[in-house]
DNA sequence: TTCACAAATTGATCTTCGTCAACTGGCGCT
DNA sequence: AGCGCCAGTTGACGAAGATCAATTTGTGAA
């Protein structure tokens, strides 16, 4: 550990700067310190699907690293983000010698992969407003704050961003939200979304529970 | 090894049965002997989503044994199949002390994880001509036999099973296929695939190399 | 404040794909 | 042979979203 600390490299990353770019090779690892940064896909047209958004203490690139294939996808600080490399050379001696840590890791993985495959089931069979919300949901879960009308989305994401999250056009992302604000499910000043009637998003999204 | 051999428990699944169920708790690991097995989501409303097709030697069910949580997917015997069952009372031991094993396991899961994300992003943004050109490469790439006109994919689909693979209806499958047929891309005798130009179907899913 | 530019919104239109319904053909079973 | 069933096929139709094109609203910098 003392080694990793000693080899890591933190810098500073604005806003909209690129990590790394999907395809390259990765040399590494990289941990979140501050900030958060998004991992998405893009097609040769240049439509993206965001992956996941990373936050704090989390890791990026490590499928690559695992797999010894070039990155899977492309990283983006969403916000200005302080992020740490580590040299593979560093990691490989330890995760090898610490089982804790790849049993870790290999649980997280699995329930990375499980969340991907959802997604993929959703987007195949589950219609634009059926997914919103569901996003809206998933969103409150992990970034909900209390709020005296609801629950105050503390993430600031544009609609192309929304759009991304769950594969459809910047256009009908803004068409569904207008939907809901007309139906009173949501309110949003300036790229935070409020949470008005999760009960009639859960509806919405099918969630049986 | 030997307590592996000890207790394992071998079954034979006749074509069509289901060898677990998504939601349904997980008590230890499969290992597919012979025949094979299709893994696959449901949603309520009765669509599927062919995830993955297991071949002799691989493992069923892991996600769900590492993760803790109920099967993500169901398992249903595309053929005849002898699988067998190992507690995971059995498993975990073992999996703690072999680092190389739970390696082993990284490695693999990382590459799904990545298919897995592929699939969400093809699903998300490519048509289904692009996707099944693109599924029939694929499928050549793992069942594909010399043949004198062609590559001969040695597996039996059916049109919905080819369907659910790529997160379409059976009607749109048929019809592409009948497109590709018409175009002189594929023919198709009894289930069996023969791919005859490559190369189209290569430009037609929009693969760059 | 004002300008410039990016994001959000709206409308119109078009394409793709799903759905429903009917029909066909093959295959096994009796 | 005759029956029945299921996979495959085809057609007609409709709905969902993408795309293109304006227009409006913000928003940050000078």
């Amino acid at each position: 550990m003392e080694l990793v600390n000693d080899q890591k490299r933190s810098n500073l990353y604005r806003k909209g700067q690129i990590v790394f770019y999907e395809g390259n090779p990765s040399y590494g690892l990289f941990c979140l310190n501050s900030g958060r940064v998004k991992l998405f896909k893009t097609t040769a047209e240049g439509k993206r699907l965001t992956l996941r958004i990373a936050e704090p203490g989390d890791q990026l690139g490590y499928l690559s690293l695992l797999s010894g294939q070039p990155y899977s996808a492309s990283a983006e600080a969403l916000e200005d983000s302080v992020i740490c490399f580590i040299d593979r050379k560093i990691i490989y001696p330890i995760l090898s010698e610490q089982k804790d840590v790849s049993w870790a890791i290999l649980q997280n993985l699995a329930k990375e992969m499980i969340v991907a495959q959802d997604r993929a089931i959703d987007i195949a069979h589950r219609s634009v407003r059926e997914r919103m919300a569901g996003l809206l949901l998933l969103l409150k879960v992990k970034y909900g704050r209390e709020h005296e009308e609801g629950m105050l989305l503390d993430l600031k994401l544009s609609r192309s961003e929304l759009a991304d999250l769950i594969g459809i056009s910047e256009e009908t992302a803004v068409r569904v939200l207008t939907d809901f604000r007309e139906e009173l499910l949501i309110r949003d000043q300036n790229r935070q979304i409020l949470i008005l009637a999760q009960e009639k998003l859960s509806d919405i999204a099918g969630f049986l529970d």
